[in-house]
DNA sequence: TATTGTTATACTCTATAACTATA
DNA sequence: TATAGTTATAGAGTATAACAATA
């Protein structure tokens, strides 16, 4: 738990390098690909409603804009400017950069280590949601 | 980062059940004994204006109390209530069953997961604080 | 009827700055 | 002068509930 909080902050103090919220920064870092609105407040398990300030201040930015969906008609995508795709990079960039975590290990502990929380990962996404485990979300 | 974030996820629905904030699940966690309001800002990374509303809301339902400082008549220490004595321990409780990140490996890899977190907390921690580095970090 | 996104509301955490009472 | 805690203020995230447009 020390360790998953480290890295959370550490998730924090590059996010606020870029003048974003940890929520901003998780959002942009979503939207590889223009998403719904309601998919980017599933992803970040909030309400829907929150997804709309932080697309507000997204847009204010510049980093983002709203696009209508051609299929429904209720539903706005959130797509990437170039500038955003530009910041979105380079926050990429930084968090792979900024890892604490691994600073100490040598190359056989971080593979290991990787391997036990790969295991992780598979076992929570299947205990969490068995239907989906290969990782498509339609409707 | 995803594993971090899960486990993040699991202390937040921990304290939930709790009807506790994140915030105040860690203040609570950190009164083992009673603390200066400054120690437990600098505790969680945050400015001690903040500790006076945290105080405030575990005050008013019962966990916390403020008592003066006999050494220095301008600090004031958080101190658990019964009450909270009470709910920190079974908070504790709820977090150490809480486990859905180890829930799937058997107990060498647990074992080869703790050493490795060990060392990390080891070396984040000397490389933050050098001079403490043998000291607190046990929860 | 149900869903998508918005708005209004309220609460909590967060930092900054100004204040007090001590030191 | 400096520190501990408070207050006031402002911005952000969060949830709930009600709403319009669309399905």
């Amino acid at each position: 738990m020390w360790v998953a909080s480290a890295v959370g902050q550490a998730f924090e103090a590059v996010a606020a390098r870029f003048a974003l919220s940890p929520a901003q920064a998780r959002a942009l870092l979503l939207l590889a690909d223009g998403l719904p609105m309601s998919t980017i407040a599933d992803r970040l398990r909030c309400d829907a409603s929150n997804v709309t300030g932080i697309a507000d201040r997204l847009t204010a930015r510049g980093l983002v804009t709203r696009e209508p969906s051609l299929r429904d008609r209720r539903v706005k995508l959130l797509v990437l400017t170039g500038e955003g795709q530009r910041l979105r990079k380079e926050l990429d960039h930084a968090l792979s950069e900024a890892s604490p975590v691994v600073a100490g290990l040598d190359p056989a502990e971080r593979a290991t280590l990787q391997r036990l929380l790969d295991k992780i990962v598979t076992n929570v996404a299947a205990s969490h949601c068995p239907s989906q485990a290969s990782g498509d979300r339609r409707r």
